[in-house]
DNA sequence: AACTCGGGGCA
DNA sequence: TGCCCAGAGTT
């Protein structure tokens, strides 16, 4: 099957089964969703989740995460897992927003990028995710779709990245990218995957 | 590009 | 208990 026949076919099933993807409420504040994109660094949601209203509830702004202090976010925040990495990122970012951006999340990738606890993955989430610009943030879960769907031989993400922009019309990349996510986690995990019982896998799976 | 690091998940 | 892995940072 042809690479454009391909990836239409795809985007028709990832458009009936996730129609206009529901973006969860903390991405609406770029500070709080960036805050819990870090938490949500080798984690799972269900223990982020846990934790967000309970440090949200008593700092939900730069000025006031760095009022709360590195110690007490640390507390808030152990259930997810390396806290005092992250405690300390958060902090140290927060107060470089507060000199340095007037409170603001930056908008562009560079910027984000700068910052500590911030890579390549929760750079591309942020302007994607919270910013609208079109982009793919490839992780491992999108990684294996678009290997299992024969979309890029890819070894490495950048590879990946470029493979899916390729076969993807650039005003659906974000949508796709969240799309991809929600469907690996209902129908393509990356263990006790039955390629048979995949709707894309299915038919899309080489050889 | 390859390695290190701290910690979670799972056998 | 040990192996594997994700993602940031470092070299």
């Amino acid at each position: 099957m042809k690479r454009e026949e391909k990836a239409k076919k795809i985007l028709k099933i990832l458009n009936e089964l996730f129609p206009k993807p529901e973006i969860p409420l903390t991405h609406r504040d770029p500070y709080t969703f960036l805050i819990a994109v870090i938490l949500s660094q080798q984690c799972t949601d269900a223990r982020v989740n846990q934790i967000t209203p309970l440090l949200f509830e008593k700092a939900k702004t730069p000025k006031e995460m760095v009022k709360l202090g590195e110690k007490k976010i640390e507390d808030l925040i152990r259930p997810v897992g390396l806290a005092k990495t992250k405690a300390r990122n958060i902090y140290e970012l927060s107060k470089i927003l507060v000199s340095s951006y007037d409170s603001e999340v930056p908008k562009s990738f560079d910027e984000l990028l700068a910052l500590p606890g911030v890579g390549r993955k929760t750079a591309s989430v942020l302007v994607s995710q919270a910013f609208g610009e079109d982009a793919f943030a490839v992780d491992t879960h999108i990684h294996r779709l678009a290997k299992r769907w024969g979309l890029t031989r890819g070894k490495n993400r950048e590879e990946t990245e470029n493979d899916l922009k390729a076969a993807f019309p650039k005003k659906t990349w974000s949508q796709v990218h969240l799309q991809m996510i929600y469907f690996g986690r209902s129908y393509c995990p990356a263990r006790n995957h039955n390629p048979a019982d995949c709707p894309i896998c299915s038919w899309a799976m080489e050889k």
